[in-house]
DNA sequence: TCGATATTTTGATGGTTGGCTAACTATCTA
DNA sequence: TAGATAGTTAGCCAACCATCAAAATATCGA
């Protein structure tokens, strides 16, 4: 099960669309910090929320550090929501 | 897409169980008051803030007002989740 | 209409959050 | 080693949030 900080990261409108954009590659803190108008102070707030919460994990390259999606933590998020909430994609007993 | 409403709705982990019991059976204010270890009032409070996200619906019925689930809403999400994040709903098996 | 029951609204309070600037750390290059 | 570049940490503050007790609203039954 999720723990809450997952959701706690999820309902910040921001966070959300970091989660989308390293959905579709993986990319470093400054390259994030140019789609948002916010200083890069508060960007780095909001990688550290998503690293608490195990969604994103980041490496040093140089200078750099790259951020990437960490699938698997959001895959199971939804998957354990679809259960949660009773919905029948296929049915499968939960009990 | 889902409005922040409804990400900031589903952060709580409150919420997240009433909305879980809503799922089994739908229920009066009190029924779910009693299943929690809070006051009336901070009850009601969480129904307005899941009222508001659309999440659920209620009636009255005599005394007592009525809560359900709106699935749709709560599927909808789910399912823009999956899109929102890139996964790739053709493989469905999770374990 | 009165009193009981069910629920919401109001108002206060302490904790959390999201943003900022300034300062710091780490790495590269010359 | 110094200076430049990339990020993070620290400290602050206004806004928001979860909770409670008290008061208000709505309905029912006598």
């Amino acid at each position: 099960m999720p723990n809450n900080e997952v959701f706690k990261a999820l309902s910040d409108p921001t966070r959300r669309e970091i989660l989308r954009l390293l959905g579709l590659s993986e990319m470093s803190a400054g390259q994030l910090a140019e789609k948002f108008d916010m200083t890069k102070p508060s960007m780095s707030h909001h990688f550290a929320v998503l690293r608490e919460a195990d969604l994103i994990t980041s490496r040093r390259e140089g200078q750099q550090i790259i951020y990437s999606l960490n699938t698997t933590v959001v895959q199971d998020m939804v998957a354990w929501m679809m259960d949660y909430f009773r919905f029948d994609r296929g049915k499968k007993n939960k009990s």
